[in-house]
DNA sequence: TCTGGGGTCCTAGGACCC
DNA sequence: TCTGGGGTCCTAGGACCC
């Protein structure tokens, strides 16, 4: 069994993105909302738990939710700046908590409360009144955000427990309970068991956590291999000892895109190829990071996948030279069936640039090296020129720029949030999150007046 | 139903070196 | 001439997670 004298905190935002359109969108309140990509590819992101009673749920084609969620519901694309926003919040009342808090995803995260200054302690029904005053500061600081927590002696049991009473929730799985709570679970509840595990699995009969615990370590291993075998077996058993680690360093750094059709037309993927890469050399830059290995990512419209990458002799930041490295992975793919993806990603990654002449030194002597021509060409000059209105429309993209649930500003009505546009016109609801249902209006999506906007304030808001 | 975008970790085979 | 074993790096693909 895992150390009882752990005590893991695990939090979960309840359907964060949703809830955050809500709070900043006052006639959505009480009302189906699915937040992620709205056009004809687009997957939910989150559905409010108003759409999740229609069957909606996360990572279901936007198609298939429009079918099943009721006249009146909203779909929204996402805002990632408002959701950071006040995920910021929430993880700094987590580290008021404890230092060791690891952050799993934006609306995420375990706490390690044996490191906290005045642990709560397992007897009694402190912890019952710790998670409560937790809660209730979440919520008062988020302008009315629930979230879900589960407490446990290890991660997996503290992770089961916060799902257990959603939304808004609070479970408490105590030393010595664990098993009694796990094992009539489906073998899906544990981490690392997908789908692939899981039919694998009920082949064998193995169908909860408990038939999974009594299946050999030695048979685990042959099945799924030494990694994944000994970890299942463990887990199975509620042997569960990893650490809460409170940052990790990036491994890789990527950049996908779905296009609205298939591309089959070199030009306009090399394009889309230069974007990500000014957009991958720009992350780098922030990040004081520089990456070995190039990989390029293809999926056609079959759905198929592949990948192929090459690894440089120096790690680099620059642009252009990632570019120069996709592209020529990226000649050597058949694309004239079409491609529905192509992704553009670095890992490998350093703090430091390993300057050519490091290079130049190990090279035999008298041997040319080849050296990058690092900065030399910026890459927006690297490619044809921007594929213009005919290529934009093909990648899927909207062309009059504004995209539903958007915050905007308009010079005499003020701020609002997009609900549609098309045919030339966006339509606005005039509302925020400190304001009662706002009234609509319709404008020419050129209108001079209207601009896109950051965030909008809510704090202040009542819950 | 027809499948996003950002990641992590693992496996397996081949090259290469000692 | 035919043979070893281990270690590291690289590439490709797949499962999984949020």
């Amino acid at each position: 069994m895992s150390d009882p004298r752990r005590c893991v905190v695990h939090l979960d935002l309840d359907a964060f993105f949703a809830a955050v359109e809500q709070r900043d969108k006052p006639s959505l309140r009480g009302r189906p909302v699915v937040v992620g990509g709205t056009g004809g590819r687009g997957v939910v992101s989150t559905a409010s738990y108003e759409a999740r009673v229609y069957g909606v749920r996360s990572a279901m084609p936007t198609i298939e939710a429009r079918r099943r969620a009721p006249a009146g519901t909203a779909f929204l694309s996402s805002r990632f700046e408002a959701y950071r926003a006040s995920s910021r919040i929430v993880m700094e009342i987590l580290r008021s908590r404890s230092p060791l808090v690891e952050q799993v995803s934006v609306d995420e995260a375990y706490v390690d409360l044996s490191a906290a200054a005045d642990p709560p302690g397992w007897e009694g029904g402190r912890l019952e009144a710790w998670c409560a005053k937790l809660l209730a500061e979440i919520t008062a600081a988020t302008g009315g955000l629930t979230a879900s927590v589960g407490v446990a002696p290890s991660k997996m049991m503290a992770k089961l427990a916060s799902e257990m009473d959603k939304p808004a929730g609070t479970t408490i799985v105590r030393p010595g309970e664990e098993l009694s709570v796990l094992h009539p679970l489906p073998v899906r509840a544990v981490a690392g068991v997908g789908p692939a595990t899981a039919g694998r699995l009920r082949t064998f009969g193995v169908e909860t956590v408990g038939d999974l615990s009594r299946v050999s370590e030695a048979d685990l291993v042959a099945l799924f291999g030494s990694a994944h075998g000994v970890g299942l077996h463990r887990l199975a058993l509620g042997r569960d000892d990893r650490p809460v680690v409170p940052e990790r360093e990036a491994k890789s750094v990527s950049v996908e895109e779905t296009f609205g059709t298939d591309i089959t037309d070199r030009v306009l993927l090399e394009g889309e190829l230069a974007r990500m890469a000014a957009q991958l050399a720009g992350r780098l830059t922030r990040s004081s990071a520089f990456a070995r290995t190039i990989t390029v990512k293809a999926r056609h419209h079959d759905f198929s996948t592949l990948t192929r990458s090459s690894s440089l002799p120096f790690a680099t930041g620059d642009g252009a030279v990632i570019l120069r490295e996709g592209r020529r992975l990226l000649s050597g793919l058949d694309v004239s069936g079409g491609l529905r993806l192509l992704g553009l990603g670095v890992s490998g990654l350093t703090s430091h640039a390993q300057d050519e002449l490091l290079i130049d030194v190990a090279a035999a002597p008298g041997s040319v090296v080849e050296l990058p021509d690092v900065g030399a060409t910026p890459v927006e000059e690297a490619v044809a020129p921007p594929s213009g209105d005919e290529g934009e429309e093909l990648l899927g993209r909207r062309r009059d720029g504004w995209s539903t649930g958007q915050d905007v500003e308009h010079q005499e009505h003020g701020a609002g949030w997009v609900w549609g546009s098309g045919l030339g016109r966006v339509t606005v609801r005039f509302e925020g999150p400190l304001t009662p249902p706002g009234p609509v209006r319709t404008f020419p999506v050129d209108d001079p007046l209207l601009a896109p906007a950051g965030p909008p304030e809510w704090r202040g808001a009542r819950t």
